[in-house]
DNA sequence: GAGACTTGCGAGATCGTTCTCACAAATCTT
DNA sequence: AAGATTTGTGAGAACGATCTCGCAAGTCTC
């Protein structure tokens, strides 16, 4: 008897099974070349055998191509994005035969920069990005020049000539105030959560991320065509941490003349007044109406329902996927801007003001 | 001017620019052997002006290291295992230079054992697995065989040979029925969430995962040491999908004898409840209870808030890589189950009947 | 100052696969 | 039946790094 190996088989022990050359055993297992059914039939057998399996690492060096593509994201979970997306990017690359290897980056860009060059260093044959930052792209910008197809997901960088697969946040900003105008509401608050170190501020920041600006662009623009007047408005931007979002929701609250409404850009500055309101003895949908960006299941079973703006996060993993691999396979495509549409959905966070405007009262507190 | 390489450069360039041989080069870069310190500056020098960065395939190919762990997990976003669980792995992989290679598996065993083949194919060092059922194991012990490390999270399963990190779900299913026994409540609902395809039953399916089990065994438990009669629990085990969960809610509901409290094995049930409760204008806390599993940022924020049996999801992931790790540098460890401890946080959902125990009425409907 | 030891470096093998090329045998053409 | 084409296979290079071994030069020892 032979002596047993310990190591995995290899092609060369399928190879001398079968009584066979290398190159013809990798033909038979690879299914390409000239090579004869028989043949085939027998290495097969040979490495059924053995329980061979074939070397990634190795076919992925001879070949180059891993079979691997990278995913730089924010793993912000309340948000509900980093879940659904991931999801749906590991799912529509298995069902292509590839692998997602993940980095996480804390809405920062020295993490986004070394994320990026450890898997460029991995051999990636295509990067889905999550940008932390608009402001800064020269990384990106060196993706590309080294080759590799790049898609950027949920933000644009402008000054980046990449495929991104981005939301029409604009429009489902300009629906939430629609929505709460046309339910009687006439004194709005604004919550928007943004990337800095500035605590809570009523000056929007300088540098904000495409998504943020565009709901706050979809916001004002609601405004302007409702007739809307500034003073009518509360802004306040907020610092995405633990402790900032709870004080500006107060911020908002404790004005003389304080909203009735209040649009949240995310899920934390949602929550932020869910707890507020919870700790002020404020219902929400009565006291004080709510509409935030990105739905949730936890949106949906709330009584009441909060009434959000949805974004297809799955749709954009799954497309993201799809066009990152067509670039893989055929690197001249050129790039595209793909912005899906925003949906609202109405449930019972906003009070109806129309039929008791009572409810709008000057004190809420 | 020599002709400009389209590809990247190679330790070969670096080694021919700096004037040196391959595999001084490699040594400068690697920083090991012997070599002189000017050697290593001049190397460095060369690698710097090419911009020149190791191939990691290369690099794994020849040293049998990928530097690359596997994640088999299961992408159940409202039970907030999937995101906090990912995110602290891939940050604790990070730290120690590791790279996650993620797949999903949707509670399907055919796809668990294809992700773990796929993984193995690609040669990672390691393997992380959420194992979507105690009833098969071939295919993990088959890893061990094989010679990888193999760590198992969020469920053991017995007979596997393997490091496994767990939670005591047994104590902290026994503390949240203490804890509503305490305030008052004699009637007690178990809602339980399983795999599987039955649909909704009183019986308790036979084939469960080691963490549900625990949940029931903890849940009987507590109702044994309080004194708590058959006649006072209500059992209801339910298939984990879109539908499902909310009939499941409606059975427990429409009872005769309906229960005061209601215990969710997870938060796909608690949210069935929350939704089901809203519809019937229940309010949670006063006309029905609630205790759940896994806490989560709209468990805390809601009004009230959801009283939970909170597990440290993080912990479970970083120790989880520091065992895996543990175990890739020194193959002989021996397999330890580590279980941690859960903690009951009491917020509002739960009525306090002793204070008020006129809200135990007979009908809830 | 001769032998022993250390230092620094290069040649070539190696990891496991795929791919190119050459060539013999089989089959097809006219 | 001779030449042209097709078919099936093997030898060996290649992917890009690391590692082993050996050797020359320098340093130490007594």
């Amino acid at each position: 008897m032979a002596i047993k190996k310990t190591s995995a088989p290899t092609i060369i022990d399928v190879a001398e099974l079968a009584g066979v050359s290398r190159a013809t055993a990798s033909r038979a297992m690879g299914g390409y070349g000239r090579i004869a059914q028989d043949t085939i039939d027998q290495v097969r057998a040979a490495a059924e055998q053995l329980g061979y399996r074939p070397n990634e690492v190795a076919r992925a060096m001879r070949r180059g191509r891993t079979k691997t593509i990278g995913l730089v994201i924010i793993a912000d979970f309340t948000n509900a994005f980093f879940d659904r997306a991931t999801k749906a990017i590991v799912d529509a690359a298995k069902k292509n035969g590839y692998q997602v290897l993940i980095t996480n980056t804390d809405e920062d860009i020295a993490a986004e920069r070394l994320a990026i060059q450890t898997l460029m260093d991995k051999q990636v044959d295509g990067l889905i990005v999550v940008p932390s930052t608009s402001a800064v792209h020269d990384h990106l910008a060196a993706i590309q020049k080294d080759g590799k197809p790049l898609v950027l997901i949920d933000r644009r960088v402008d000054g980046v000539n990449a495929t991104s697969i981005t939301t029409d946040d604009f429009s489902g900003a300009e629906a939430a105030v629609r929505h709460a105008h046309a339910l009687g509401h006439r004194r709005f608050g604004f919550l928007v959560a943004a990337a800095g170190n500035y605590g809570i501020s009523t000056e929007r920041p300088a540098v904000m991320i495409s998504t943020v600006e565009e709901r706050i662009n979809g916001f004002m623009s609601g405004c302007a065509d409702l007739g809307i007047k500034a003073k009518q408005q509360s802004w306040v931007f907020c610092e995405d941490n633990d402790k900032s979002p709870e004080a500006a929701v107060a911020k908002l609250l404790d004005q003389p003349k304080a909203p009735s409404v209040i649009l949240t850009s995310n899920n934390d500055m949602a929550l932020a007044l869910l707890k507020t309101a919870g700790n002020r003895r404020l219902a929400i949908g009565r006291d004080i109406s709510l509409i935030t960006v990105d739905d949730s299941q936890w949106a949906a079973a709330m009584a009441p329902g909060i009434t959000v703006v949805a974004r297809p996060v799955e749709d954009i993993g799954t497309i993201a996927v799809e066009k990152l691999l067509a670039k893989i396979d055929a690197t001249d495509l050129k790039a595209e801007k793909i912005v899906l549409p925003t949906e609202l959905i109405t449930r019972g966070s906003v009070a109806n003001l129309v039929m008791y405007p009572e409810l709008d009262s000057e004190s809420l507190r």
